[in-house]
Formats: C-alpha cells, sequence, structure tokens
DNA sequence: ATGAAAGCGCTAACAG
DNA sequence: CTGTTAGCGCTTTCAT
C-alpha cells in the first residue's frame, strides 16, 4: 500500500511551503495570491490529495463529525430521527456517527466521554433521564450540544422538540368525541419529560371538557417498550378494570397492549379501543391500523442537525432557546365509536 | 476549562519521562520495574488521566474504535445487528460507530472512507450490492473487515451470516405440507446475495419435492421494503393472478402485502396466506402474526465483532472463511391450511 | 530500566 | 503574499 500522500508532498510538488497549501485547502482567508492558489489546488486535485483529518483535529481540537447519542437504537423512532441529522450533516459537509446509550448511564457517559475526546464539533442528544453525572460532563465538556427533547432540567441549552401536550390533548378530545370514558392511561415512565407532557396533555385535556378522569380511569406508569405495555395491560385486565379505551403514551406500548389483548381473544377496537403516539411507520400496518399522533421525528432530527451546525459556525443562538414542532393525530382504525 | 492532563503532566508529577509512563498504559512489555509502574498507575488513577485517543492514533495508525456500515438503518434488522456488535465490543473495549449508507454508493465510498481516515481499528460491512469502486476501495485501505452475508464477490474476506438456503426450504416444506401450491414469490432484490440465495433455497425445495413451482407459481423481484412489496402484491392481484401463498423474502416486503390485502379487503390468511424471512420482532405483533424465519441477527453481530476483534487483535484467521448460522421456522397464524 | 530526541501530519503565530 | 518555526500529545527508536 502506498503511504497516502502528506501537506508536505504537494508543497514540495507545488514549489512552495506547507503553510501555503495548508492555507488553499482551509480556504483560509489570509492571502495567498490567486495564481499560487489555482496552482496548488491543481495538484491537490490531480493528485487525489486529502488532507488528514486526525492530524488536523489534533491541532484544531475540532472535527467535522457530529455524533449522536439516543437511548434506543432499536426504536424506530431513534433511526428515523437520526435519518433526518444524517440529512442535514451530509448536505452541510458533516459526517455523523451514531452512539447508543442503550438507556445505561454508563455506557451514555463513555459515549459522551468518547466524542469528546475525538473532539466532535458537536452532538445531538437524548436521553429518558439525565443523570447528575451525565450533566456535569456535558457543562465541563463545552461541546456545543443540541437536545432533543429537553426536560426543564439540570442544563440549558437549545432543544428541539414536538408539543407532546398539543398532541396528546387532541387525542384527548378525539376520545371523548368517540364517546370514550373509561380510560386506561398507560403513561411511560415517570419523571421522563416527553411522558410527563403527554399526561399532562391528557389530563388537562379531560380537565377543560369538565370530564373527570378518575372515577372511571385508571393511570399507570410503564416503560416505553412493548413488553411494558404488555405487562401493564395484563395487569390491569387481571384487575378486571372495565376499560374502553386504553391510550399509550408511545406507539410502542400499544403493541404490547394489542399483542395481550389478541392472546386474551379481545378484539381492536370491537371489545376494546387503543391509541399510541408517534405513529412509527409499523402503525398504520397494523390491523386494525392505529389511530395515533404523528410526530414529525424526522423533521425533529433535519432542525436538530441544522440549529447545531449554525452553532458550530458561529451563528448566533436563535432567539427562543427551544424549537417547537407540531404533532396531528392520525385516525386509523382502533378506536371504536361509542354512542352515548 | 481547565485542560485535560497530558502524558507530561503525569511523567512530571511521577518525577519519571514521558516514554515511561507511555510504556505503563500501553502495558508495553518493555522493561518498567515494578515499582515504577505501581507508581505511574497509582497516579494515572488519582488524576484520572486519560491517554488522548486521537494523537495516540496519529502515530500508531490504529483506534480502538470498530466502524459497522449498513444500507439501511430504518431497517431493524440492521439496528439489532448493530445491537449485537455493541454488546461483543464494548465488553472487549472497544467503540462503534455507525455509517449508514442508504444503499448510496457514493454515501458508502465516503462512509468508508471516513473510518480509513479515522484509523478505525476494523469494519463490519453490509450492502446490497457491492460495486467495484467499493471493492477497490476496501481493498486498498487494508483495513480489517469483516462481512455480514457476503456474496461470493469481488473481495475475499471473512464473512459471517446465515444458512438462507436452509431457512427458505423450510418454509417451503412447510407450505407444501400446508397444502399450499399456487404462489406467488416476492424475490427481493435480484443479484443481492441473500436473496438469490433464499430463491435457490426455495426453488430447490420444490424440485426436491417433485413440485413444479411453474405453472401455478409467479416470481417477481423488488426491493426489500415494505413499499416494494405493496407494489408488487398489487401488480400480481390485479393481473387476476390466482394465489394461495405470497412468500416474501424478507419481513418488510411481507408487511406491505398485507397492507395491500387489507386495503382491498382480503383476510389474511383465509383469502391469501404469507409468509416472511428475519422474524424482526415487529412480526408476532402483526394479526394474525406473520408466519416467517428466524434470523439470528443479533448473534450474527455478536460473531462478526469477535471474529473482527480477534482478527485485529492478531489471531490466526478462522479455518473457514464462512461462518453459518442457523435459522429456524417461526409458525404463527399468516398461513391457512389447504386440505387438498 | 529509563530518558532524550525525533517525529506522526498538520496548523498557527510570527517574520519577512 | 509566503516561508520559518513551533508545537498538538503521544509513541518509538536509540542511547545510556
Amino acid at each position: 500500500m502506498e503511504k497516502p500522500m502528506t501537506i508536505k508532498d504537494i508543497a514540495r510538488i507545488a514549489g512552495v511551503s506547507p503553510a501555503t497549501v495548508s492555507r488553499v485547502i482551509n480556504n483560509n482567508p489570509a492571502g495567498v495570491s490567486r495564481e499560487t492558489r489555482a496552482h496548488i489546488q491543481q495538484i491537490v486535485q490531480t493528485y487525489g490529495y486529502q488532507p488528514n483529518n486526525v492530524a488536523r483535529s489534533m491541532i484544531t481540537k475540532r472535527s467535522n463529525t457530529i455524533g449522536v447519542v439516543v437511548p434506543d437504537i432499536v426504536n424506530q423512532f431513534y433511526t428515523l430521527l437520526l435519518k433526518g441529522v444524517e440529512d442535514m450533516a451530509a448536505s452541510r459537509g458533516y459526517s455523523v456517527v451514531l452512539c447508543n446509550s442503550n438507556n445505561n448511564e454508563d455506557k451514555e457517559l463513555r459515549n459522551l466521554s468518547y466524542l469528546r475526546d475525538n473532539y466532535v464539533a458537536g452532538i445531538i442528544y437524548n436521553n429518558y433521564r439525565m443523570s447528575e453525572r451525565t450533566a456535569n460532563l456535558i457543562r465541563s465538556s463545552r461541546v456545543p450540544l443540541i437536545f432533543v427533547d429537553n426536560w426543564g432540567d439540570p442544563i440549558d441549552g437549545i432543544c428541539v422538540r414536538i408539543n407532546h401536550q398539543h398532541g396528546m390533548a387532541a387525542m384527548a378530545n378525539y376520545l371523548l368525541d368517540m364517546g370514550h370514558r373509561a380510560f386506561a392511561y398507560l403513561a411511560g415512565p415517570e419523571g421522563v419529560f416527553s411522558a410527563d407532557m403527554r399526561r399532562r396533555g391528557f389530563l388537562d385535556a379531560l380537565e377543560e371538557r369538565g370530564i373527570s378522569f378518575a372515577p372511571r380511569g385508571v393511570l399507570q406508569h410503564c416503560a416505553y417498550s412493548e413488553d411494558a405495555g404488555y405487562e401493564a395491560a395484563k395487569q390491569l385486565l387481571d384487575e378486571k378494570r372495565s376499560i374502553t379505551c386504553f391510550v399509550c403514551a408511545n406507539d410502542l406500548i400499544a403493541y404490547g397492549v394489542i399483542r395481550l389483548l389478541n392472546e386474551r381473544g379481545l378484539r381492536v377496537p370491537d371489545d376494546c379501543s387503543v391509541t399510541g403516539f408517534d405513529d412509527i411507520p409499523f402503525s398504520r400496518l397494523l390491523n386494525p391500523g392505529l389511530t395515533t399522533i404523528y410526530n414529525p421525528v424526522q423533521q425533529l432530527g433535519r432542525s436538530a442537525a441544522q440549529l447545531l451546525i449554525d452553532h458550530i459556525e458561529g451563528a448566533p443562538p436563535p432567539p427562543q432557546r427551544e424549537l417547537l414542532f407540531d404533532t396531528h393525530l392520525v385516525r386509523r382504525a382502533s378506536v371504536k365509536f361509542l354512542p352515548s
């Protein structure tokens, strides 16, 4: 294998000093005459010279890579987010590396250090809950960072998210209109920003309509996963609750509920209605299709990347620290109309 | 922000030279007396010194990161693979970065160069089809590389995969036993290794049973995606083919078929049976559950990582260039029994 | 067993 | 405008 060319090789060939070559490959505004610049570019072209990024970032302490850290890469929600980030990043000339923290604090800490130690230009970050250690690490790293779904929490920074409350309120109103009153609300993990906001959206909407959740409704926390939804539904059913609709804080939970319902021979929506939140692609494939709230994750990813890169490149911070996106209700067939 | 410690700081504190510290942190067998070694380790500990990986890999031209490049990160098959890789890699002290080539040659080339330029220790690679340019890049990079689903192709290297043929043959035999004879075989993309092997497995199995595919069967190529399955099924149905079972080369395709069937008011499996391949987690959630072939993809990921790291660390190559994993049939409810 | 010195490939003052 | 000089933080001969 021929060793790759270095800046010195180019300099020698061009008959100039490495510094000059450096100036042109960095589009350094500092003066290089039009001719020498062209000459060098020409040589770089023909030899296909690529500067060594590692050497570069050793000096500048910066690279053209942005890191994305998420808690669960198997959840399509996050892969969709990643896709949005990648699109935007690529168009701006950045690479992206994905770190899966697997909802595990140590792993997350390692990921974050890894990114810092490799001089990433910036980070897009999400987690269910941010630990104090993580917050400290982020603070001390001083790497530009954008949150997806921040939670008025240990760190203040720029954040991109959907309007969870509106979304879930829309669902509540729809369900009320469909005649439902006996809800099992599977709220997702307690203390997690998106889950908390969605819950508030739901409960406030009921209140606003003067309908109380309490007597017939039941609220239960659970992980953001299919298995958790399955278990929660099982428990509720075993308690012989009479429920007309399972309102789930995300689609995964709804999948679990549906699986249990199927196992018990209960039909959706005839025997029981189910709703989700996020509208990940699979939800329309269920039979019946899952009624849920569309969450523009890819768009979120793109915006997060854009904000981050703007920031990295020195743009002034946006006026608001939080960029909010709208959701909308996706009516499919998993909710039954209950005439009153 | 206090600047991170350097090896010099440690050296000064320990009263030794940087070289000695280097020897210690690299567990360099070269002689360092037991005492100085312990002394230095002690200091490294208390100050929490972390060597700068970038500087390190600039010299060694190697890092402790392995790269995974896949064609479609939104397909759960690949996120599961990644998960397997991560588990294994973490336990061996490696970080992993994911690159999504998005089934796009330029992107893939950029990803591969990126990994090479950042001195990754090795790469785990999959794509639907390998271009000649990609092959050249891989060859000239000389980075250790493991294929997932290699395809007797431009490059020879170590490969980890499932036995596609066996898997699809098991499916064929099952369907035959269930009385099916009129198949629509949605074969996935032509020329893609896994798709070709699966198709062969299916066709050969029929032949072995002395049953010919031809008169009533129809074979159609399509992308490995839900939309492609949907379109293919639409076309076939519009041609008024009388089909008893759609045999799909992966689960995603089957999802598309099911979506179309639902739209047309056709019931699975009463009006038409459908099968998949891979058994990604959603498949059991479908109603009826999708009959498919379980593909131990996480295990694949773990093995790929293990093989790769062994190789990186200088282990002799395994005797066979190909590590094969078994699949098994997962019978759910998407296939109807057709008494003859 | 340890240290001094010479870089890895590049950028960043500082001169000219 | 361009070249020279120092390093970035680390590893690696080569001495001692």
